[in-house]
Order: structure tokens, then C-alpha cells, then sequence
DNA sequence: GAAAAATAGTTTATTCGCAAATAATTTGAA
DNA sequence: TTCAAATTATTTGCGAATAAACTATTTTTC
């Protein structure tokens, strides 16, 4: 029930004895965070000087997935901001990634394709992708990976593999 | 393997069909990403407009849990950055929730300790902490909180609590 | 024992995220 | 019809988070 300061690597704190966060180690939303920040923090390393962020590249896949989505809905299911999606799309599409449509018909809205070049950004990024999250998570064997998705998709409100 | 753009109350965006995320939906680092900022989400809800912030909380409850700790293991085992710790360590302070002490034979560091103003926060704050779990993690019985909080222990690099 | 390297923390400047306000359009109600 | 409310997206302003540079002190190396 203590957590020893060295979480990857070389000790970021030598010679510390370890720390113990009492109650607080049993809160799974506190320790989550921390997972998850940890899980990050693999990521940016993998993407690294990337040209493309794993933010850009979440919603440019996301987009290729489903065209012609409009960028409130992605907003909502990637748990992004509107304004922060705003930000995204152009500029994804000021790389020429991808385009935007405004339908006649509801000409408030903003329908989203990936272009060509962005379905070339998506294929020289995928495997950086997929490599990060084996990275992060390389501590985990293959159960204990499904285990860990079915329950963030529950806590996310998706719905399980099963019932999809 | 479909994702809802619902996901909690009513819908975000009504009427619009099931958006699929593709290959990242087995992403477990990005969907524990979603899932967390839902978690925190619930955190935010239940600490509202306290006097306290989540942050500042666990923070203090940490110090309290280790007295004379120095505020950089406690950035580091937290995930918090540096210059982050030295504003939440400065606004406690200021609060008088804790006291910093430089000690003679290392000036360079500033050891913290809870003053009884702080322990007397930690008590006013605790309960709402465990409610902001309860709360955020009501989808999940007791098993699966258990698993949870084993696989993110783990992948925070945490022992795990038998071998604690 | 002096210079160089490492450690601990802070400051500064910039970026990022968010809430609130705004704009444009569509829907709904009287 | 006409006007109020809702929807979709963007802009603005501000506060939080980050990286990089900096200060102070201690440890190591030669």
C-alpha cells in the first residue's frame, strides 16, 4: 500500500523511502488519472516531433470513419470542446487534410471528408498509434488489456463490445 | 463497436446516428483517456465552488499522509509538474493548511507539513472525495472497481496492494 | 580545494483549455 | 406570419499548465 516515488526508469527521486497516499490509493478515480497521465506521457513520446498531433490524428481517423460527420458530434464522443474543435479542424484543414461541407439544407453546420493527402497523413501515423498504446501499456498481458477496455468503455457510457 | 454520441442524460446531439471510431476504439489508452476526463467530469460536479480544489485536496491529504515530505517526490509520485506543485504548495500556504520548513543540512529543499487549519480542511473535505468516486464509477460493481483500480495501480507503476 | 555537475525549487513566457459571449441559421409557438 | 427559443459553430478573454531559463545549494571530480 505504498507507491515507491521511481515510476519508470531511473528514480526520479533517489534514495526516498516510499510514499504512502493512505485512503487516497483506493480511489480508483485518483489513481486513474495518474494512469492516464502516465499512459500520455508514452504517447508524446511515440508521436514525439511528430508533424501531426495525437489530437489531429484522433479526430482525422475519426473522420475517416465517418464521413461527412459533423464536428459537434465528434466533439461530444471524443470528449473535445467545441471551441477546442474548432481549433482542430482548421487546422487539419489548412494542412489539407481534410474538407469542410456546408449542406444547403442546414447550412449552420459543418460536414467534414478527409481529403486524399489526408488519408496519407492517417497511413503514415496509424502505426505510431497502435505502437504507443502497446508501449503504455506493455506492463498489461492480453486479459488484463481486454479487461482494462471493457471497463473505460463503460465508464466512457459505450457500449460494450457484445451488445454493439 | 459503435459509439453512441450520447453519453449521459439526454442526448448531446439528438438524432444522429451511431458514430464508430474504427481500430481506436480498441485504443485502451485512448478510450481510459475519454474515460477519465468523464470520471473528472463527476470529480468537478461533487467539489464545485469548494473552497478547496481537487488538486489542492489531494495535495494536502498527501502531506498529511507524510509528514515532513518534500514537495517534489510529491510532484513526482502525483504527476504533478514542478512548477505546478510550487503554486499549489504556495496557495496551501497562503491558506495556512500547511507550513514549509527548510532544513539545515539541505537548503535547497522545503519539507511541508499540515498545520491543524489543514487538518481541520482535510476533514470538512474527505467525505466528498469518496462521493466524487462513488459517484463517477456508479456503472461498475465491486469487482470491476477492484479490477480497475489493479490495473490502473499497475500502470502507474504502483505495487500492487498484496505485495504493498 | 576549486571547478564542474547535479539537485531542488522558482520564475518567466508561451501555449492550451475553458467559459462566456457572439453570430448565423433553423425550429417552434402564438 | 412573426417572433422567441434552440441549434451549430466561432470568437474572445482569462486562468491553468507547460517548457525553458534561472537561482541557490550541494555533491562530485580532478
Amino acid at each position: 500500500m505504498t507507491v515507491a516515488p521511481a515510476l519508470t526508469g531511473e528514480p526520479a527521486v533517489a534514495g526516498k523511502d516510499a510514499v504512502s497516499l493512505g485512503a487516497l490509493e483506493r480511489s480508483a478515480g485518483l489513481v486513474m488519472r495518474i494512469a492516464q497521465l502516465t499512459v500520455f506521457d508514452h504517447f508524446f513520446a511515440v508521436f514525439g516531433q511528430s508533424e501531426i498531433k495525437i489530437s489531429e490524428f484522433t479526430v482525422l481517423y475519426a473522420i475517416a470513419e465517418n464521413p461527412g460527420i459533423r464536428q459537434g458530434v465528434l466533439a461530444d464522443v471524443l470528449k473535445i470542446k467545441w471551441p477546442n474543435m474548432t481549433k482542430l479542424v482548421r487546422a487539419l484543414e489548412e494542412h489539407g487534410h481534410i474538407e469542410r461541407h456546408i449542406p444547403p439544407n442546414d447550412r449552420r453546420s459543418v460536414h467534414l471528408r478527409v481529403t486524399q493527402k489526408g488519408r496519407k497523413q492517417i497511413a503514415a501515423s496509424e502505426e505510431k498509434m497502435y505502437r504507443s498504446d502497446r508501449l503504455a501499456l506493455a506492463m498489461l498481458d492480453d486479459e488484463e488489456h481486454d479487461q482494462l477496455l471493457r471497463l473505460t468503455r463503460k465508464i466512457a457510457g459505450w457500449p460494450s463490445v457484445q451488445e454493439a
